[in-house]
DNA sequence: CTATTGATACGAAATAACTCGTATATGGCA
DNA sequence: TGCCATATACGAGTTATTTCGTATCAATAG
């Protein structure tokens, strides 16, 4: 499996919208970032241009306004993060994340019996 | 609290070290990271002055060889970063870090049993 | 048809992070 | 004392990331 690179800040914050959305065009993804910080559009689109050439998006630009997709998913993302997180910050062990995780924010009870549930079953192994 | 300034992937090298060790040299620090990659000692020394500009170490400069100390916890940076990764990959909910931490690598007996009472503290609440 | 609106392309400046060479100081030892 | 090993200071080059202005093209309203 092709090793996958790392997105920067910026850009991560370019795939969260593209994974809620699922399409999006670079208008669609500069008005959900504004909702949060300053950009100019054309930061925005330059961003995603330059993700494009780096394989993190793909694009249909059969049209003027090009359609924009996420080319890494999110689980795959997320576990890049957490477990350079772990190793770099962690020790190598994820426990400690995950009480650290945990301390710092209560879940409902909901996600507490979701977590417990996950814990049961690593238990019977 | 003073905002603490988010140190950057050389900086956390660094601190790991000193965290270790409580306190250490420029070479102290080098020589650990030379274990894990190439370097060159004056980039290492350079670092450690920028990490003292920004406060994010201490250091006794009253002996020709300076004596660092980190200056951020290991905590508050762990929960710093952890927090911002909750809120940029995970949209906000710590469990689902959790979720993905546990999923990634299967945490030994004791560990489950510590996770355990964790969880049922938090169902208490 | 032409002016306007809205899109992409692209160059390049601004910033941040990292890297290293060289100058210079200090302490100890022959 | 004078040399050598080892330290720090510091300037500056390099690369990565972010930012934005300007050029240009395409669709469309009038």
């Amino acid at each position: 499996m092709a090793k996958q690179i790392k997105p920067t800040e910026g850009e991560l914050e370019i795939l969260q919208v593209l994974w809620e959305k699922e399409k999006a065009t670079v208008r669609d993804v500069h008005e959900t970032i504004l909702k949060t910080k300053e950009a100019g559009y054309t930061t925005t689109l330059k961003l995603m241009q330059i993700m494009f050439e780096k394989g993190l998006v793909t694009r249909d630009d059969s049209a003027k306004t090009h359609i924009y997709q996420a080319n890494v998913s999110k689980e795959k993302t997320q576990s890049q993060f957490v477990g350079k997180m772990i190793s770099s910050l962690f020790g190598g062990s994820s426990t400690q994340l995950v009480m650290q995780a945990l301390g710092s924010q209560s879940p409902s009870k909901e996600e507490l019996h979701e977590i417990q549930q996950l814990l049961d079953n690593l238990k019977k192994q």
